[in-house]
RNA sequence: CGGAGCGUAGCGCAGCCCGGUAGCGCAUCAGUCUGGGGGACUGGGGGUCGCGGGUUCAAAUCCCGCCGCUCCGACCA
């Protein structure tokens, strides 16, 4: 993509309304836009790291076995009535009349749609277990949105329910997300630790939420120091070994975390100075809650001798919308956001000092084709600016690799590339360089 | 939902107290010079001062109402 087409309105001053630093650069490098409070729109660089993240969420699930669908936005207020949340969700909940006076709302989540689908198609047992997810945006009206695109009325979800016949599948299929989770976060350069939780509104017994680690976080957190030290990074299990996903679980969890609503002091004091007192942002909430919904909603299936069967229910979310804020907190510097390579909305930044220059324009467009085959994502400043705007223009929207083109490189056949992240700057012969890069 | 603050050009702000018909920086457009970290100069364009009402000869400015946005707190993926 030649940076001389592409839309990206880059701020060079603060706006006023965002507070912490994800809002700001989000803004500042041109991915969103505000459009009422807590809704925003998604310009296309903003769109496509978008778009890396909920790619990663729906590989992962799709590995953990788990089958997407896709669910309405809008849900008929009926159905809510039969689970009893209508009136328990309060004002958070976006209720619509259409033109036939019929009372609707904008789902703020679906396990009671999913339930339907099930129950109305499900009906033996052989038919479990079933894990259905599907990524779509919610609404929750939230009585004060902030923190830009991480606490926004509107947000893309990613949820998922799981059907089991019984307590012992529906642990396992608790395990397999809550693994499934720690891979996710993982893709994209995030340690999110699982820490037992509050179940919150939705209900249920059995409740991890998967915390990164931020002073920005909403919420406060307080973790075991020896916690710190798991690898989380690197899980890898065969999914159908129901005893060694429990190993799993059990190894990444065996250490002390707790929110803020779950935490106990007695059992944080006895862990005396290990205690780290920190600040979370929740990217991730995973539940298993029994029958809470299939009772009411009356969804069940025949058993192997013809008796009723009460699905054994869980569900999962994470926040897709979320995490691109929460990657910002997590990775950036003065100069602007620096994206980890799995979500990055370029691969490479080419940087031409000299447009105009016929040796420049040259080197340039030859580098910008030869990377475009070898299959990189380039974003080409092609344009007329000074060689400090185009600078600060590539670090502040953090593409993880600059190639920089200039007068004095041509001239010596030689490029140099640069790692955002750390800075290095190497100056190579052209087809080094574009090995490297390529690679 | 309680408390506070702010709405003036795309962004950041001044002007309001003490009424006289709008200004600065950045961005933008044209041109010239520049050219390895948001460069310089010259010349342009862009605002029903959030909306509605009132006071006044005259309102961005004073008064009333509304709307929007932000911050602090209680609540949430």
């Amino acid at each position: 993509m030649r940076l001389s087409q592409y839309f990206l309105p880059t701020l060079r001053e603060n706006p006023s309304e965002a507070q912490i630093v994800s809002h700001r650069l989000m803004l500042r490098a041109g991915m969103v836009r505000q459009s009422s409070a807590g809704i925003y729109s998604w310009l296309p660089l903003g769109h496509r790291v978008l778009k890396k993240v909920e790619q990663i969420v729906r590989e992962e699930q799709d590995r953990a076995g788990a089958q997407e669908l896709l669910m309405p936005t809008i849900q008929p207020a009926e159905l809510w009535r039969e689970s009893g949340r209508y009136d328990d969700y309060g004002k958070e909940m976006l209720r619509i009349t259409d033109r036939h006076e019929r009372e609707m709302l904008y789902g703020p989540t679906n396990e009671e749609l999913i339930t339907e689908i099930v129950r109305a198609s499900i009906k033996s047992y052989r038919d479990l277990p079933k894990n259905l997810y599907h990524i779509q945006w919610k609404f929750r009206d939230e009585v004060r949105p902030r923190f830009g695109v991480m606490r926004g009325r509107e947000f893309l979800m990613k949820d998922n329910y799981s059907f089991d016949l019984d307590a012992k599948g529906a642990r396992h299929s608790y395990n397999k997300m809550f693994i499934a989770y720690l891979r996710t976060f993982a893709r994209m350069g995030l340690k999110a630790i699982p820490m037992r939780a509050d179940t919150g509104p939705i209900g249920g017994d059995l409740s991890h939420e998967f915390q990164i680690l931020a002073e920005t976080g909403e919420s406060a957190v307080f973790v075991d120091k020896a916690f710190l030290d798991v690898d989380l990074l690197n899980v890898n299990v065969d999914y159908d070994d129901q005893a060694a996903v429990q190993r799993v679980v059990d190894d990444c969890t065996r250490f002390y975390a707790a929110t803020d609503e779950k935490h106990d002091a007695a059992q944080g004091a006895k862990l005396g100075d290990r205690l780290v007192t920190a600040r979370g942002i929740e990217v991730g909430h995973i539940f298993y809650f029994g029958t809470k919904y299939s009772a009411p909603l009356k969804a069940t299936v025949a058993g192997a001798n013809g008796e009723t069967i009460t699905l054994e229910m869980g569900s999962y979310g994470i926040g897709v919308s979320r995490l691109v804020g929460a990657i910002i907190e997590a990775s950036h510097d003065a100069n602007g956001i620096i994206w980890p390579d799995s979500v990055a909305p370029f691969d490479i930044g080419l940087v031409n000092l000299r447009s105009g220059d016929a040796e420049c324009d040259a080197a340039a467009g030859e580098l910008y084709a030869k990377l475009q085959k070898a299959g990189k994502a380039v974003l080409y400043d092609d344009r007329g600016e000074s060689a400090g705007a185009k600078f600060a223009t590539m670090d502040l929207i953090g593409l993880p690799w600059q190639a920089v083109i200039g007068p004095r490189g041509v001239a010596a056949g030689k490029v140099e590339i640069k790692r955002r992240a750390t800075g290095e700057k190497l100056e190579l012969p052209t087809d080094e360089a574009l090995a490297r890069l390529a690679g």
